[in-house]
DNA sequence: GGTAGAATGCTAAAAAGTTAGCATTTTAGC
DNA sequence: GCTAAAATGCTAACTTTTTAGCATTCTACC
């Protein structure tokens, strides 16, 4: 499944030892989800680390008028309600299994007992929790200044899995539609135009990227950020451009 | 100054002891930076910590374009900086000084050496991460659902500062469209229509408030955000509305 | 108390995105 | 191979936001 946030941050399991991750688990119930059953209701308040042990998970929010917005996938070894434990905030999102899915449930009170006892732990939280507020806040960026053609290309680019040049991303249009925040007939005409330009080849439930590098460069292209300076009499001025990286 | 993201996050200083500030401060270099100087520019990857010691910095960046966004303004006591020390990641934004400011510098080894002895800075930091997390989700959310009108009365909601009924802003519609991301045309607009509505009042270099719960009622009424099912045959659908907390 | 600069107000055309359809193509399953 | 459902394609009217101006109002400071 596409998702905005992918590729960034590594999971929980890639960031604390074997061990720790075995204590985890022991800590936690298994819980057993269909495809498309409710795992967490945006509001909720119990405190808990939830890990996902099998399948994916899609958090996401519905408005008051239906709409529905994705926020991310999060898939086998990472984990969820962090913020539940810590900062005491309830739950930010609708979260819906997609596809059968079992999730390790641990509560509050002895997953603050090993918390205490293993200092890794707490540096894998911060460091996760880092790096999704880094993607969180490159993505709001983008949000705020990319048009709609270009976020569109960078949510394909990055949800590329394949490692060679030609690359097949198996998706809908509703999927990238609800994952970018805007309408079917909005991104079918970033696409048609993407495809014009060649970037892309349009399928039925997929489309093909020929050359990755070429998505890239356009890409590049288009991303620049200028460093931002302030003129003596106090407004603000761009000075130059640089390269984003 | 107006910000998007405040009164939600607490800061390092209310998280961490005042003995652990003082370490913290015993490690580091204060820098002194005039109106308007550069403190960080985006993309500078040398790690380390940055403490608010006086005045405030103001977050943010410019496209290619020159378009200015910013994204938080950070005040005494308050820190920036993190992912360049867990996550080897770049800086995310230009930060420049808003007014006269002083910074505390800590590089990275000395940091992570007291990081290791203290784990309740982990904590701390954790904490603080989490709460922006949560922040910056529900914005994005906001971002991406409500109208401009919605989410101008939403920023001048979470920055009155004053107790009382009546509340007065200071800022500039400029600031106010940066802020939010648009131009200052729409942000006219929208106050335009906020002020028929008798919300607001609009004065020069100011907006009244003259009633703080009536702003918050118009509000909640217009954020209402419904939980999410998923039918049977696997399409998605709202079951129901729900009050959003 | 006059005035320049800052801030706000206002306008109209263009661009981007949404809404609400219906038509066409593709595919999975019988 | 047929067929129903799913996915995509397409259209047109409508709304929101931007762009690019210029006019007006306010205020700090001489």
């Amino acid at each position: 499944m596409i998702d905005l946030l992918r590729a960034t941050s590594p999971s929980l399991a890639a960031l604390v030892a074997l061990s720790i991750m075995d204590e985890l688990r022991g800590l936690a119930s298994v819980m057993t989800y269909d495809d498309g059953q409710l795992v967490q209701q945006r509001g909720d308040a119990k405190p808990g680390l939830s890990i996902v042990k099998s399948g994916e998970v899609v958090a996401g929010n519905v408005g008051a008028d239906g709409s529905l917005i994705m926020t991310s996938v999060i898939e086998a070894d990472d984990c969820f309600g962090e913020f539940t434990l810590f900062a005491g905030l309830p739950r930010t999102h609708d979260i819906y299994s997609h596809g059968v899915s079992e999730i390790y449930q641990i509560p509050k009170a002895p997953f603050m007992k090993l918390f205490s006892i293993r200092p890794a732990l707490a540096e894998a939280l911060l460091t996760l929790a880092l790096h999704r507020n880094h993607a969180l806040l490159e993505y709001m960026d983008n949000l705020r200044r990319q048009p709609l053609l270009v976020r569109t290309a960078q949510i394909l680019s990055t949800n590329i899995r394949s490692n060679s040049e030609l690359a097949e991303i198996h998706c809908k249009q509703d999927q990238l539609a609800f994952s970018l925040g805007v309408t079917r007939v909005s991104v079918g005409k970033a696409l048609a135009t993407l495809q014009s330009d060649g970037l892309i080849e349009l399928g039925y439930g997929k489309i093909i990227v020929p050359s990755k590098t070429s998505l890239r460069r356009w890409l590049r292209e288009r991303t620049l950020l200028a460093p931002l300076t302030k003129n003596i009499r106090g407004t603000y001025e761009t000075i130059g451009r640089r390269d984003r990286r």
